[in-house]
DNA sequence: GTTCTAGAAC
DNA sequence: GTTCTAGAAC
């Protein structure tokens, strides 16, 4: 066969991706189970020329307008555009004679890949935000985008009605299909990071690792240098936060996360926010229940493992106490009131 | 994780 | 009467 099949990455995040004639190729199939969503079947035609398109997660996939739905399969042909993941990542079809600039799909679905990587290679990928574009002088090849508070009230989205929060994979699904409302304010090879959909403060970050670890009872020695890790990208959050200087942060986990998939919060301790709206909310950030990220990485080196005390749940009961002044507060009004008295002018 | 709401607290 | 919380439902 002397036609070759390419699938070119529009936004030219990656050289093209070669398909071979009636060979199927899964992109998006990562080693883990939970990214089983993303994964999209091609398969080359390459004497018809086109190639046929399965959507085997739930990852929307589309041709042009049309939306391919999970379990469906659609063909396209050159002159078609293919979106993956929310109309993020464009690809046209080629048939070409000429293979040298292309890579071969083969590389790509290596089960070592993670899939955030079907569309770009390397560390530290730039980031589309609609939001905001522009770049920071920190870094030369992250984009860290939209650094403004929060809004006081958030949109609501069609997503919203799919997510189980307590779930770490529909968590993660959001994050990726919907960045819309879900902005990945900064990402690489091993984590990302979004700004927390209902925010307890000015500021609230939560870096997430790519690689799912269950909760902090999972994390072994071998996590030490990604928790080190989510802790410099934590730290880098503040570097290009325009507040940073007036404000004090916090960087730390919850020790019974109610999400199943460890995540570093990054929060102002402003706690300005109408989000934070009751007692468990308010103790969950205030109390031992917030554990220090420095302290479970002290932890990790140390013991191997990371213990979290038996009735830690119960400090989220804990009667109000303002996290400054530590004086006990009656309500979460009341709470909130005081709080304005600890806030920078 | 949030939203909703009955009933406690005031 | 209103405000607020806590627990069920999602």
């Amino acid at each position: 066969m002397p036609v070759c099949c390419l699938l070119v990455s529009e936004d030219d995040s990656h050289k093209p991706i070669q398909l071979h004639h009636q060979r199927s190729v899964t992109l998006g199939r990562g080693q883990k189970k939970m990214f089983f969503f993303l994964a999209v079947e091609l398969r080359a035609d390459c004497s018809r020329g086109f190639i046929s398109v399965k959507q085997l997660g739930v990852n929307p996939t589309s041709v042009d307008n049309v939306v391919v739905g999970k379990g469906n399969q659609v063909i396209i042909k050159p002159g078609q555009r293919l979106y993956m993941v929310n109309q993020q990542y464009p690809y046209r079809v080629k048939f070409t004679e000429d293979t040298s600039t292309a890579r071969s799909a083969a590389d790509l679905s290596k089960p070592s890949k993670r899939p955030h990587q079907m569309s770009s290679e390397g560390n530290g990928e730039k980031i589309k935000s609609p939001a905001n574009t522009t770049s920071t002088p920190h870094t030369d090849h992250h984009r860290i985008s939209d650094d403004s508070p929060p809004p006081k009230k958030t949109l609501p989205s069609e997503s919203d009605k799919s997510v189980n929060w307590s779930k770490g994979i529909n968590y993660f699904k959001n994050i990726l299909i919907a960045p819309n409302f879900y902005p990945q304010v900064y990402k690489d090879d091993q984590v990302v990071v979004i700004k927390d959909k209902y925010p307890k403060a000015q500021y609230h970050w939560l870096v997430l690792p790519w690689d799912s670890i269950s909760s902090l009872k999972a994390l072994r020695s071998e996590h030490v240098e990604l928790l080190k890790h989510m802790q410099r990208v934590g730290d880098q959050m503040l570097q290009q936060c325009p507040d940073a200087h007036k404000l004090s942060f916090r960087l730390g986990y919850h020790t019974i996360p109610s999400m199943s998939h460890v995540h570093l919060h990054v929060i102002s301790q402003d706690f300005d926010s109408p989000c934070l709206k009751n007692k468990k909310h308010w103790n969950s950030f205030t109390t031992d229940y917030f554990v220090e990220s420095r302290d479970v990485i002290a932890m990790l080196e140390h013991d191997g493992k990371v213990t979290v005390k038996e009735g830690t749940s119960e400090l989220l009961k804990l009667p109000l106490r303002c996290h400054v002044c530590h004086k006990e507060q009656p309500t979460i009004p009341k709470l909130k009131e005081h709080l304005k008295a600890h806030l920078p002018s």
